[in-house]
RNA sequence: CGCGGGGUGGAGCAGUCUGGAAGCUCGUCGGGCUCAUAACCCGAAGGUCGUAGGUUCAAAUCCUACUCCCGCAA
């Protein structure tokens, strides 16, 4: 089949290449626009366009994929590949081509609709999770389901290994299920109502813990929001990302929410609401991303100091 | 020219403002103590203080350029 590809950060760069290995042709691939990031808010062109270039196949940006109907419309292709584009896709373009369009999701749906399911599922303590073919519709991940593969989360899964998995995952599904509509083997099956809320955008504020809540949920957060945006705290001042922590059983003594309880040679033990956290890899604003037994070689903290529990406005 | 922090023996840091013998907590190696130890005691090795240039009698420290890492922001 010939295929145009919409994708658009890394998560999208494995189906493409997939695609691009697959007996499929790749005519066309759509991303978004080039934004300033980095330090020095450089333009850096999007994961997806640079994969695409690689594989020499040709790239358009629109700011709005509307401005780009034409181009789709007189390029000739069967099908829509669409893979974590960051657009809403016009009815208009849904239908434009034979097998309209088909959208590569993270999620096994109807569960984790929405903009971030993959760290979603972690930081609700899934025990597995997978990725979702379907063809698009108007609503948001509702459209009807081509193909699913299941994949099982680790006990130390985070939103990053998930991701990689996923993406792999994909990437792999997308291609035979592309053979398969060829084919005309596939059968489409309708959504049910979806069991988890909608999986919203990931927010840099999600990630301040709230010592208040218990030590499950927060190594979950710990987990998901690993390695973006990433849970943290505040310290002398500055911010203290978590990156890696383990739950306790309760001990006996019981401080304050937020309170350091003891510090032991490679670990920071905190009161939650609910059980102990032990700390054992964590990263000071400005310094590198360090274990536990080296942070606390430089840097004196002792048992009584209280991590922030309010919530930034 | 987006804002800011930092690069000091293997690890993490102090020292820089107020130039003048390279320090702390660990780790490593050797020895000792101990029933024993991740504990304790004694000793040792290990550093062109990110790079280059400048100022000075003297630079980790002051000045200039460059480079790499990190946080914010996006």
């Amino acid at each position: 089949m010939r295929v145009i590809f919409m994708g658009t950060p890394d998560f999208a760069v494995g189906t493409l290449e997939a695609l691009a290995e697959s007996e499929h042709e790749l005519v066309l691939v759509v991303s978004q626009p080039d934004r300033p990031k980095g330090r020095g808010h450089s333009l850096q062109p999007t994961p997806v366009k640079a994969a695409a270039e690689r594989l020499g196949i040709p790239v358009i940006q629109p700011l709005k994929i509307r401005e780009a109907v034409g181009t789709l419309k007189q390029t000739e292709a069967d099908v829509i590949v669409v893979a974590a584009f960051g657009q809403i896709i016009p009815k208009e373009i849904l239908g434009m081509k034979k097998y309209g369009c088909i959208n590569v999701h993270a999620s096994l749906l109807p569960k984790y609709r929405g903009a971030a399911p993959i760290q979603w599922a972690v930081i609700d303590g899934e025990k597995e999770s997978g990725v979702t073919i379907m063809q698009m519709d108007e609503g948001l991940d509702t459209g009807d389901m081509l193909a699913k593969v299941v994949v099982p989360l680790d006990e130390d899964e985070t939103g990053g290994s998930l991701f990689d998995k996923l993406s792999a995952a994909g990437a792999k599904l997308c291609a035979g299920t592309l053979d398969q509509l060829a084919r005309g083997e596939i059968v489409p099956e309708k959504q049910g109502e979806s069991p988890t809320a909608y999986a919203s955008m990931l927010k840099k504020s999600m990630g301040n813990i709230d010592w208040t809540k218990d030590a499950v949920s927060i190594e979950r957060l710990v987990r998901g929001l690993n390695p973006w945006p990433s849970a943290y705290t505040r310290l002398f001042g500055k911010t203290l990302k978590i990156w890696k922590c383990h739950v306790l059983p309760e001990g006996a003594p019981k401080g304050a929410c937020g309170e350091v309880m003891e510090v032991r040679k490679d670990m920071i033990l905190v009161q939650t609401g609910e059980g102990i956290l032990s700390i054992t890899e964590l990263q000071l604003e400005g310094r590198a991303r360090m274990e536990a037994s080296s942070f606390l070689r430089g840097c004196k903290i002792v048992p009584g100091v209280i991590l922030p529990a309010e919530k930034e406005a």
